[in-house]
DNA sequence: TGGGTTTATTGTACTTTTGACACTATGCAA
DNA sequence: TTGCATAGTGTCAAAAGTACAATAAACCCA
């Protein structure tokens, strides 16, 4: 048994940002100098992070998604570990490892987390964050530096159990929604239609959705109803 | 942004055995003079290792688990990484990790894979095993050492998972088996009871599940029809 | 050889869930 | 007032799930 002496550990964080607009993803813009090349274009990244000598996992999370959005209190779950010897080691990626790591060519195992922000409200403005991060349609991701176009498959499809199993919706929605903005967001996010009647028939049953007194305003049709999330009433299903 | 230096990173193994007599995992007791005291009597612990610098990560399971069974070709899925930056320090375990560790106070990552054998015809024979390791009836699992207990936990709740939404259910049965013995497997693993009529029911639509020309033997009862999984015809469902 | 023991095997009626499907209502703008 | 855009609503049929009990086959033993 030799001990691995040498080896670093890095959580990577894909942070799925909704609004009407669709499903987005937070990625990291490689500065001009450093960047990695595909094909000669500077390349995007996962936001990530060597851990700290005696942070956990999930506090190493929470570090980087708040040094990017200064947002605290996202919901984060970890998903999956990345450990290929050689998921650092691609011709790709050696130019901005040496730009910015000590030891560039230590392999990295890393942890996944996927994390949820409502871009609904204002919560995390686009003006609030670090240059050269935005957010990229989910539909209009092009290569990532590293695995992490791997990564973010494994997130996605994590994304889409846990919106199956478990009540996150409202992780992703504004304080007070409509229905068809729920409708949208599963359609989004588990990428098929459903019928509007049945949706709501379910959405009924469920006891945490509970309906405002309150109606849309300032748009140009019928408004719809408002509803809000309870979350007292949030089952575990 | 410190570099993590000196952290370690492991693999720990649950795996589950599982025969007529129930569900089983697979312990190695601490060495007498090594041991982890809690209320003065060793203790066990979950198979694992640290990795070797060069190698990944479901490689290091399977090399674990292939030095304690000698078997080969097991299935493995990771579940979950434990990152607790005390979860080796507590002092119930400072004696036996002292006693096998260069760097004994080292901080140490583990991710958890579980995998699945049949112990009904002879694979990992008992004998087989290295000294000190034993299949324990996953009901009478005592205290374990470091945070194992949790990692037992997420283990079973990861195979009950998978159990309902994958075929995975021949990786625990002999080549041939008995409906009774498929729907006692899913009553131990899932925890609840099936009505007889309507399990059946239900296999018969698995088209992976073929009946064989053949008859249990040596039953002092109305022997049983055999059948047998067709991998091939194993959809993704 | 016949009766007792043990487990295997099978079908039906009822309830619940799912899935398909189309029209009316409301608010605003022109 | 009309047109436009989206909200909101019920029924029927099919499928899936659930509860439930009697007969069949092999062995053992008296």
């Amino acid at each position: 048994m030799q001990p691995n002496e040498s080896l670093h550990l890095s959580v990577d964080c894909v942070l799925f940002g909704y609004d009407d607009d669709g499903l987005k993803v937070l990625l990291i813009n490689q500065k001009e100098d450093t960047y990695a090349h595909a094909q000669g274009r500077p390349m995007s990244q996962l936001p990530g992070d060597l851990i700290l000598i005696d942070e956990g996992l999930e506090a190493a999370a929470e570090r980087v998604l708040f040094e990017l959005t200064q947002v605290n209190g996202v919901y984060l779950k970890q998903f999956h570990a990345y450990g290929d010897p050689d998921r650092v080691k691609d011709h790709k990626d050696r130019a901005w490892l040496r730009s910015v790591r000590t030891m560039p060519d230590q392999r990295v195992i890393t942890v996944g987390y996927f994390g949820l922000v409502s871009l609904h409200d204002h919560s995390p403005q686009p003006a609030s964050f670090a240059g050269g991060v935005s957010w990229v349609d989910i539909n209009e991701v092009g290569p990532l530096a590293f695995d992490h176009n791997s990564i973010l498959n494994g997130a996605i499809e994590a994304l889409q159990t846990q919106l199956e199993t478990h009540h996150i919706s409202f992780e992703l929605l504004p304080k007070k929604f409509t229905l068809s903005q729920l409708q949208d967001l599963y359609e989004t996010v588990l990428d098929k239609k459903f019928d509007k009647r049945n949706f709501r028939k379910n959405i009924k049953k469920m006891s945490h959705v509970v309906p405002l007194d309150e109606k849309q305003q300032g748009v140009m049709h019928k408004p719809a109803q408002l509803f809000s999330f309870n979350p007292d009433q949030i089952e575990n299903a």
